[in-house]
DNA sequence: CATGCCGGGTG
DNA sequence: CACCCGGCATG
């Protein structure tokens, strides 16, 4: 009965990830394509007010549990699509008809689409405790006494490892296809678990960040929801599961802050337990200052302002504009004096 | 306002 | 494609 409940809202919650991230995206494709702000301004996308500005904060509640638990136990299947046509590349690699103005795309989303059809189960040397999809709620428990332990959020892997480097080998040996020195790409597909059972939030024995993540927001005592971006630490892993290439894209856009931004606007319960992909740690400590809680109006978009150097119309003045570069004079982005 | 250039034309 | 230009963003 209630594995059944937990399921299913398992299920509604990768569901209305998945349409909010699709949301996002579309959203996101329509800015750029309506001019509307060149660049794309992630403050503005919002969500459907169905979602997560609805008031029914009970039913996020449950959800959130439910997202929780599922780090604890398998991942749920979730076939993310191959590529995700929809948003990401297509629209912001500028489509690549002309190419010749066009951005330097390339390498956009350089996630490994994963397989779905990848399975596991192959020994791996880690710990031995191999999560199972039957009776998960009742068998995670016990051995939870552990200070962390770290779950491999590829599809359909719920491996379980108790080092990060055991994860971090599992991740790249198994999913990212041995070799490939990707740069801390692993990061990006296993997440550490810090906390134990979700109703023993009141005694809950100190995270204790040890080994190699970022200590980051270490706090013992009960979780520190004031964690600026915590709704991004809570579902990184299922948006990942969602939609994985997106948080490979979104690692590459020069937009980051703005992201941020984004993942703030969402409301959120206080959490229970925090399952933070140890890759959302490093990008925020690398990436994301602090991000003081004032998005406010200083629609600090990334477009390129103008940049110092002078161009052809400038060099030569508009009087001898036959000697601006080809691109100056169709005015498009000079090539002469490029920046 | 001047400048840079994106997006969308036209031949 | 080459070529042009409206219009927007920015300084
Ligand atoms: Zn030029």
């Amino acid at each position: 009965m209630s594995t059944v409940r937990c399921v299913l809202i398992l299920c509604s919650g990768h569901l209305i990830l998945a349409i909010t991230m699709y949301h996002l995206c579309l959203q996101a494709c329509e800015q750029k394509k309506r001019g509307l702000n060149k660049t794309l301004n992630w403050t503005n996308l919002s969500l459907g007010p169905t979602i997560f500005r609805s008031p029914e904060s009970v039913e996020m509640d449950e959800i959130m549990a439910a997202m929780v638990l599922t780090s604890l136990s398998c991942s749920p299947v979730v076939q993310s699509p191959p590529q995700t046509d929809q948003c990401g590349g297509g629209e912001l690699s500028d489509s690549g008809s002309s190419g010749y103005w066009s951005w330097d795309h390339g390498n956009v989303s350089p996630a490994p689409s994963p397989s779905v059809t990848e399975a596991d189960s192959s020994p791996d040397e880690g710990l031995p405790m191999e999560m199972e999809q039957s009776d998960e709620l009742n068998a995670k428990r016990p051995k939870s006494s552990f200070r962390g332990v770290y779950k491999c959020l590829w599809p359909n892997c719920g491996k379980v490892l108790t080092s990060s480097v055991g994860i971090k080998r599992h991740i790249r040996v198994l999913h990212l296809g041995g070799s490939e020195q990707s740069h801390r790409e692993e990061d990006f597909y296993y997440t550490k678990i810090s906390c134990e059972a979700v109703d023993t939030s009141a005694t809950q024995s100190p995270p204790r960040s040890n080994s190699s993540s970022g200590p980051g927001h270490s706090k013992p005592s009960t979780l520190s929801q004031s964690a600026p971006s915590s709704f991004w630490q809570i579902h990184s892993e299922h948006l990942y599961q969602v939609c994985s290439s997106f948080i490979i894209f979104l690692r590459w856009m020069p937009f980051l802050s703005q992201t941020s931004h984004f993942l703030q606007i969402m409301p959120l319960d206080k959490p229970r337990c925090r399952s933070v992909s140890v890759g959302e740690q490093w990008l925020q400590q690398n990436r994301l200052q602090p991000v003081s809680a004032s998005p406010s109006r200083t629609h600090c978009s990334f477009r390129k302002g103008r940049s110092e150097a002078k161009k052809c119309r400038k060099v030569y003045g508009v009087e001898r504009k036959d000697q601006w570069c080809t691109a100056c004079r169709w005015k498009k982005a000079c090539q002469r004096f490029p920046d």
